[in-house]
DNA sequence: CTGATTTTAGACCTCAAGTTCAAGAATTAG
DNA sequence: CTAATTCTTGAACTTGAGGTCTAAAATCAG
């Protein structure tokens, strides 16, 4: 019983995601939240106890919603070195069509507060883990269909990609799209 | 004539460019950089203007600081290969061994300010150009070292390993050092 | 309908960020 | 020494961040 929710917190979480997104953790205030969910401060505090809470509340969702496009787009037909070179010049080309570029929410997280809070890097850490993982999953696969060599080191290049596609978000901020595409493609080459 | 300065001025921007790196733009207040520099806040404001004109400045001194250091570590004697390799080492093993995880300054600017703050994008921009030309002529000094294969786009691979750089200063916020050093590995094994 | 329970929304509060200022201190030209 | 000039500093000011609280609104069990 009791009085209704008036708004949906999954919606709410969503919708704060781009907020926190676009600004940043702490350019983002009470009011900026409310303003983005159409929810009163008030109710936002009650419903979510605190703007650290709401925040961990948007990058866990915004690793289930990365992760899992990650994985749909990664097993589309193709050869794994296409579907990676795809999945990269989608990144960059998705980022450069916003408005403003605003890079990916876990690493400007870990960018932003990885000194001050142990819980906000553990959590990046936990998407950056799962998405090597598919990395890993789509190079063993390729190498069981036959587009990828036997001796390379899935786990080794799942890491380095991982790693290059965190750089290549940074380089996003600075960079235009014919450079990016340049570095995407001497990235791959070697695969 | 005049009352002469009771500190040095670019002392104080070092001391608060040391501040920024370690707790960020927006984390840094005024009474942190006072602290910082052992400068009263209203002589600070005297002096530089505003935080926002103190953190320019800081910023700058960073960009040249890191083009001296590494053009100068670059160039001690060894195979391209070798020097680009010990340079990533160093990078990563710096990071580590400092209290906290802190990054590079200009990258931890640009995702923490690059969609607001269109001249630190640029100032940023400025500094990661200076880092690439000096891999491309450690690249190309390489190939008349005989080092490095003639066939190699020196342009091409300086752009990736500033790249590379970049996620692997990402991902030195939430790894550890074997798998940072695995990571190092992988990518200059092509070179 | 009543009472118990939960949510709402905006007024309200506290504190610190970022900046300005006033009054004084140090220096030098004349 | 005086005046002009520049620098210093703590206090004062303004604003908004982050959060609390309360009175009213909505729901449902009995």
């Amino acid at each position: 019983m009791g009085r209704p929710k008036g708004f949906e917190p999954d919606v709410a979480v969503a919708q704060a995601m781009e907020t926190f997104w676009t600004k940043g953790y702490c350019a983002t205030s009470p009011a900026d939240l409310a303003e983005a969910t159409g929810v009163a401060k008030g109710s936002l505090y009650h419903a979510f106890g605190s703007k650290r809470e709401l925040f961990a509340r948007a990058l866990d969702l915004y690793g289930r919603i990365g992760s899992g496009q990650t994985e749909e787009f990664l097993s589309r037909p193709g050869t794994a070195k296409e579907r990676i070179h795809a999945y990269l010049v989608l990144l960059v080309d998705t980022d450069l069509a916003g408005p403003v570029r605003r890079g990916c929410l876990a690493q400007n997280t870990v960018e932003e507060l990885g000194g001050r809070d142990e819980e906000a890097a553990r959590a990046v850490h936990r998407i950056e883990e799962r998405m090597i993982a598919l990395f890993a999953a789509r190079i063993e696969q390729g190498q069981r269909d036959g587009d990828v060599d036997r001796s390379v080191d899935a786990g080794a290049q799942a890491l380095l990609l991982q790693t290059t596609l965190a750089g290549l978000r940074v380089m996003t901020r600075t960079f235009e799209r014919p450079v990016l595409r340049r570095i995407i493609d001497t990235a791959l080459a070697g695969l």
